[in-house]
DNA sequence: TCCCTGCGGGAAAGGGCTTTCTCTGCGGTA
DNA sequence: TACCGCAGAGAAAGCCCTTTCCCGCAGGGA
């Protein structure tokens, strides 16, 4: 690899001049200099080492991201709004995958830091894991002693800047509705009881059951994977257990889509005789049939809050800023049967907006 | 940010034994040096800058990997194989996503030569553009010449590894499937036509059809972006100006879904007015209803193909490894209908496979 | 004519780490 | 007893850049 110092010799100019012409210094170099300079640029096809050049300037520029995993619509969406922001401002972004592994997040903490990245943002549900909240705030804590911003998307157990969608209120959403169509048996369809999204999303759920003098018993929710083969088998659990479910709640759109496959493959029809509700809103959602009816959350101005928090001015006290979930009425929420599953209910309601561009 | 010399200092040791120390050198440590260099770290909570360690070190071991974007299902699969062989290997990965902007992909070799990386990958489309084709291969030849491995997947402009799904089979099979169910008006939801992906596809698909004493006329073609949106777009366009149309075929599965909201939209019975056949198959085809009949391409193992290639001992001359795909019948294709629009076909056959888990 | 100013350029000092080379001191052999 | 060899530790030379500091020179004012 071309050097600098192969550049400056070629150019006939000092390592100090190649340099104020590459980087467009502020230092002014004569015309017929800087020619030379670009011109032994070009035929070296040189590239700085960016190694060299993040450790000769103090200046930390880029960004480091933790997600579960970008390929997941829910951190495709906020890592667009992420992007949005680092963008604007020059900033380069690197993304890591901890594809909900504890241990890998302490890990690329540390690979960030050691990267020397400006600022941190982790995405995703935090853990109900003492121990690793503690060593992950430990970590934390060092790096913003040492000047690192650091902003959490959707987990609370960071003591610092965090943007927090609103999972309880979606869930008392979600259950409000199904109450509202005259839901009484409602299973749940959930995520990993570890992770801080699962139980944030079932206490608003809870909560609003309750409410209308109505319960949530342990028996009616299924735990797995917070993906779509997680979705297709807990709704099979739920089913066998509890056949006369009218509802099913699926705390992410990726379960629901599962939810709806296994019902699809048991012939049973959503929504006439059993209702889905999902929660994220991911673009999906309204290209599967039934469309989908679920929680909407601002993913992408989560994305964009989190990396404007971070990079601008720092606050004296954290600040958290809490978004709103919204319910989006679709096609697969109709009125509880009136009498057991053998029975068709009425027809689902018309279907709102969402018509193909 | 503490330094390696800090942790030196505090431990009483030099700077070469902590290092020693920190990277399990092969030469020996006393263990009570270790001991102290170890504490030192852990009470500095030190993690060695990584820039400087690339510096130093002439060792390359980060991969660069160039794709469209990391969020479609596309690319998520094949970085998906690329990460699994990385890993193994104890490699990092760094991702970079062109959004299908050839400049910003030749930015992001040069950014990827400048951090250093051993080897490059890119997947994808190419492009119909002979200035940036000759552009990329000048930078990518002069990174060989530094001893970068390039490997690219899906592209056949580059004169170097690859690993090529085979996209004109897809489309000849996706062609013959329709043929073979009596289709004669057959349109064509495809991206832009720059992408040598589009191109190798619709040449698949023409040959099949001129086979069977079919054409494929320009009129029955309409180029619009590579997505969902793209896709509900040039259906809509395409039903405007042929409503005679019985089979659709779509250039990949996110534009297949598109086409399958605006039939939905407009009332059109799939498969028994109108079949729809997309490409790619990713993972969300088999649940949108009905299910998607599709072509499929091994993603995932073309990545790990890929990076195998790359990581892997160097060959004399250019390797190409070309990957079948394969037709997957589900339920979007059905036989053609006897007569006008008015009349609905025959029920659609059962459906195989995929039930849920 | 002399001095000061300011501009354009280079020398050199880091930045944090790895690694080779060198040095010290010990145990063992002749 | 003298010497050799080696283990274990440190000194120092890079790795490739940026940037401060300094220097020489030319032009302008007194």
């Amino acid at each position: 690899m071309a050097t600098l110092s192969d550049v400056a010799r070629r150019a006939g100019v000092s390592p100090a001049t190649a340099s104020r012409v590459i980087n467009g210094s502020s230092k002014p170099v004569t015309e017929e200099l800087r020619a030379r300079v670009l011109a032994a640029v070009a035929e070296l096809q040189y590239v700085p080492n960016a190694h060299a050049q993040l450790l000769a300037r103090s200046h930390r520029s880029a960004v480091g991201v933790i997600v579960h995993d970008v390929s997941d619509p829910y951190f495709a969406e906020i890592t667009r709004g992420l992007q949005r922001v680092a963008t604007d401002q020059g900033r380069l972004l690197m993304i890591c995958n901890s594809y909900r592994d504890p241990d890998r997040e302490l890990e690329y903490v540390e690979l960030l830091r050691g990267h020397q990245v400006a600022a941190l943002i982790l995405a995703g549900s935090g853990y109900h894991d003492q121990a690793f909240t503690r060593q992950l705030n430990e970590k934390l804590a060092a790096y913003e002693a040492t000047g690192g911003r650091v902003a959490v998307i959707g987990r609370h157990e960071h003591s610092g800047d965090a943007v927090m969608p609103d999972n309880r209120a979606g869930g008392y959403l979600a259950g409000r509705e199904l109450c509202g169509l005259g839901h009484r048996a409602i299973g749940v369809v959930a995520g990993p009881r570890i992770l801080t999204t699962t139980t944030d999303r079932l206490a608003g759920l809870r909560q609003a059951l309750t409410e209308q003098g109505r319960e949530l018993p342990e028996r009616r929710i299924r735990y797995a994977e917070f993906d779509r083969d997680g979705g297709a088998e807990a709704t099979a659990r739920l089913l066998d257990a509890d056949p006369e479910l009218t509802a099913i709640v699926a705390l992410n759109d990726s379960m629901a889509i599962g939810a709806l496959a296994t019902l699809r493959a048991r012939g049973l029809a959503v929504p006439q005789q059993i209702s889905v509700v999902g929660f994220d809103d991911m673009p999906i959602a309204r290209d599967v049939t039934p469309a989908l009816t679920t929680v909407r959350l601002p993913l992408v101005d989560m994305g964009v809050r989190a990396m404007s928090l971070v990079l601008g001015a720092g606050a004296p006290t954290p600040r958290v800023e809490v978004l709103p979930a919204e319910l989006v009425r679709r096609d697969t929420a109709g009125p509880a049967p009136r009498s057991s599953r053998a029975t068709a209910g009425s027809a689902p309601r018309a279907r709102r907006g969402d018509a193909a561009s």
